[in-house]
DNA sequence: TCATATTATGAATCCATATTCATCTCACGC
DNA sequence: GCGTGAGATGAATATGGATTCATAATATGA
């Protein structure tokens, strides 16, 4: 996982990843039935865990506004859980649908990918009909807070200062909520004022 | 260009790029020394291309909205006028720090890329202390609104109906001046009311 | 037209690396 | 202590694809 994400797929052997797990070349074969196996399985792995921590805050039942800010939230959680891992996911999956059959993808990190775009748009559209916030294309709103966070995330990524992250995705998420809400000023998710800094 | 930036390096041969430039093989060393070195050629002048066409709304006289927003109408000039160049220039410039020494990266992109971005950053903050805008880290700002710019830019190069891009653009543009303006109702630019949509 | 120089060709070479498999190791039961 | 087999080993093999170069085609100009 870690050789992946910081190598990309053409860039890793598997002598490489035979070495650095401590096992003969062979060995790795009687684990796995080739190097795409052997990515496929760390990809779904890595994908299911996004799912499960993100997917709950926006299944929930708490109203739209606090559906979207857990899932920022979330967001912070899961890269801290496993950055390497993280990295990984993002990385492969800043391309899915364009990239499928030239490149290696797993059906579940595409299937997630998609699945958490789908639930942030439907929620945001219900917020929409409920009146909290304005109407903007769902896709736009989804792709933008998405991308924003995954930029956020990878800058930090590489800073060795890792401590940033929760005040830059604070930004994000009050910027995130201005640009969206009816009423910005009555907010009680990402509301610490920013001009003091 | 247009077979990197569908396949990706590695996946993309010197045959397949003699076949489909009409040329023998050998006649392509001719030109290159190395597939490398073919590599990097094309993305040196497509970076090139990205700042000439950026940078002069950035540097212009005019005040730091009108800059910010010029540069976002610019991407999607850009864009429509070599689609494949500027996929092929996001892609590989989606990670362009952590990746160096193990993709191919040209200094000339990777330098137009952070050329950018300081220039946004130096655009913000200067909005910023005028009052203009509000007082978010201009890291996060800068590298938020290049993200999300390139996340639609993407998802509509991936669908047929391009048209599409404007409209979308607009609602980037809007959700974000909105972010960022401390009167977001004193809009002279990405004007047209969104609530009729 | 012909000799020569220039340029293009693509099969052959070479290299990196994914995969295989003959061999080795060693934990276990007797 | 010894025979056995499951599991591990890594050198050898196979393959894909970058690069080379002897040959062919074409252009030049006398």
């Amino acid at each position: 996982m870690r050789l992946f994400s910081e190598k990309g797929f053409h860039n890793v052997s598997m002598q490489e990843i035979a070495a650095e797990a401590e096992f003969a070349t062979g060995t790795i074969y009687s684990f796995f039935d080739s190097k795409e196996a052997l990515y496929l399985e760390i990809m779904n792995e890595v994908a299911d865990n996004v799912l499960s921590v993100g997917q709950p805050f926006l299944d929930g039942q708490a109203d739209e506004r606090e559906k979207l800010a857990g899932f920022i939230r979330a967001s912070v959680r899961v890269f801290r859980e496993n950055s390497a891992a993280i990295r990984l996911f993002l990385r492969a999956n800043q391309r899915p649908v364009s990239q499928i059959g030239t490149t290696r993808f797993s059906k579940t990190a595409i299937k997630v990918h998609d699945t958490l775009q789908a639930r942030l748009r439907q929620v945001y559209a219900a917020g929409v009909r409920k009146g909290t916030f304005r109407a903007f294309d769902p896709r736009v709103v989804a792709l933008a807070l998405d991308a924003a966070l995954r930029a956020i995330i990878f800058s930090v990524a590489e800073d060795t200062d890792e401590t940033a992250l929760e005040q830059k995705v604070t930004d994000i998420e009050e910027l995130f909520f201005r640009g969206i809400l009816h009423d910005p000023w009555n907010r009680a998710a990402g509301s610490r004022a920013a001009a003091d800094r």
